[in-house]
RNA sequence: CGAGAAGUAGCGCAGUUGGUAGCGCACUACGUUCGGGACGUAGGGGUCGCGUGUUCGAGUCACGUCUUCUCGACCA
């Protein structure tokens, strides 16, 4: 099987969906725009799925399973809402079918039509808050700490595996609390959980900030988010924390009896990612050989490959193998030993970079001879010969240095691709070479939009964490004051 | 839904003025190989998206139809 990916730099959407196939992580569905995420992309999810839950937990949220069906008449109850989604939704009206009566086959029963419409859950707010009405009657009710993993449909036009798919597995928290200050720390401070994770598990740079009123959230008050950029200069919102204010109370009439006896409606947040985080990973680290996982979220921590010419070379390498496995293991590393006689050793070493393992273990018979083996690291390419007895603490110390270094990677293409711009010719000018541009912006939503219609790059959003330019200036495109500078960019 | 393009083997494609259905990769068998995606030989695999028409004869021409992709609009 010769997977051979194509060139990062001549194609880079070509590339990431090669990538994708190849490297066996998803693949487009006869469901026109859905996905299969394939058994080792999955692995790779579940490694994410966990990381996460456990951060969750960490900050106090239990999870929870609401229904995949919301009637018609919820969504519609709050208005701004209703309208962000009502494009992308699709709608069971029916439900049973029966033998076509004019030919092969089967057809929708007419006589089984739904009175009130389902749609397919596009996200949950209106589902769950007409739940947590029923929870919540006072302040010892609160707060409700709530996530769900679960999936969700979202009938888009254009498709691309895990960046947008019809169908998307996520997860997402919804939680209320008594007062306004609290369901805004909350917001922050799961945002600020996406940032530890981005960052420090995906070795993927972001950037916290929030959105401008236009690229809000349908029925927020506020959107923070992280933004990440991809290897061809592209921004991608990696995460996003809604601030709902009493928006969904209101429309859900949830209520609670205060300390003081007052009646309040109750204050709301909301907060996702999805398997878009696997877009992000795949695009931010991968190289024209594949791709690069950090050992964090990596299924396979390290891949062993023999190189042998007899069965009796083979046996004997495989039983060192085994016991170096044994001692890997016991250090919490996952390993695999690439037993296959079928393929060569080099379609191998190319198979398992291409997968983005880590770190590659080489035992031949000179190895077996000299006592040493040959170690390969995935993000630098680079190989070494090492005396097999030094060489477990040497691969436990690599995965740290992996992790950290392709992080700094990222972070130093990210730093390249950011600069301030002032002038409207040089914006234009820059927008084409892609990245970050911070520049001053007065504010309206007219300006934002005139520059999208210009040159396709949105507000992605205003930093609160790196790049804060907190400064006197003058909107870069109609030349009024600014107090601070904002990211625009081209987005995913 | 608006504009463009494409549907031929599992994948990627070629197929000239209409005249025997092809190539590369992958697959199967055997042999030689084996420290970076091996090579040789021999094989298997097709209702040319679907329908109608023109023709002695259609992958090729005409009309219809379906699907997919790219660019818009929409979006995590």
């Amino acid at each position: 099987m010769a997977k051979e990916v194509t060139n990062r730099e001549d194609n880079y959407s070509q590339w990431y969906n090669n990538l994708v196939v190849k490297a066996d992580l998803a693949e487009q569905s006869a469901v026109r725009g859905c996905m299969v995420i394939k058994p080792y992309g999955y692995a790779i999810w579940e490694k994410m799925h966990d990381q996460l839950d456990r951060m969750f937990k960490e900050t106090g949220h239990v999870n929870a399973y609401f229904p995949l069906f919301i009637p018609k008449s919820f969504l519609s109850k709050e208005a701004e809402h209703v309208e962000g989604f009502a494009k992308e939704c699709a709608v069971v009206t029916h439900h049973r079918l029966m033998t076509n009566p004019n030919g092969p086959g089967v057809v929708v029963d007419p006589s089984a039509r739904l009175e009130e419409e389902l749609v397919v859950r596009p996200t949950s707010e209106t589902i769950i808050w007409n739940t947590y009405k029923n929870w919540i009657t006072s302040y010892r009710d609160l707060p409700i700490l709530c996530n769900q993993w679960a999936n969700v449909v979202r009938w888009e036009m254009r498709t691309r595996l895990f960046l947008r798919t019809a169908e998307f597995l996520w997860q997402e928290g919804h939680t209320a609390h008594a007062t306004r200050e609290e369901a805004m720390e909350e917001a922050s401070r799961m945002i600020n959980v996406y940032a530890k994770f981005a960052r420090e598990y995906m070795s993927l740079p972001v950037v916290v900030g929030t959105k401008s009123e236009t690229e809000r959230f349908a029925g927020a008050l506020d959107t923070l988010c992280i933004e990440a950029m991809m290897q061809d200069g592209k921004a991608l919102q990696a995460g996003t924390s809604h601030f709902l204010g009493q928006n969904f109370a209101k429309a859900f009439d949830v209520k609670f009896s205060s300390k003081e006896g007052t009646l309040d409606y109750v204050w709301a947040t909301s907060w996702g990612v999805s398997t878009r985080l696997m877009g992000a990973l795949i695009m931010a680290h991968s190289d024209n050989n594949g791709l690069v996982l950090p050992p964090k979220l990596a299924p396979i921590h390290v891949v062993m490959v023999p190189i042998f010419k007899t069965a009796e070379e083979n046996a004997a390498i495989i039983e060192k193998m085994e016991a170096l496995k044994k001692e890997l293991e016991a250090k919490g590393l996952t390993v695999k030993i690439d037993n296959r006689d079928t393929v060569r050793s080099g379609f191998k070493f190319a198979e398992w970079e291409l997968k983005g393992v880590p770190v590659r273990i080489a035992i031949g018979p000179r190895d077996m001879q000299n006592g040493t083996v040959e170690i390969a690291r995935r993000d630098t390419l680079t190989k070494e010969s090492m005396n097999i007895d030094v060489c477990v603490e040497h691969i436990v110390a690599l995965m740290d240095e992996i992790q950290q270094n392709i992080y700094a990677k990222a972070l130093d293409y990210r730093a390249r691709k950011t600069v301030k711009v002032d002038t409207w010719e040089e914006f234009k000018q820059k927008i084409e070479e892609g990245g970050f541009l911070l520049c001053h912006w007065d504010g309206t939503a007219e300006t934002e939009e005139k520059i999208k219609e210009e040159t396709k790059a949105t507000i992605r959003c205003i930093p609160m964490d790196s790049f804060v330019c907190e400064e006197e200036g003058r909107c870069v495109y109609s030349g009024k004051p600014s107090k601070r500078r904002v990211i625009f960019a081209r987005a995913y």
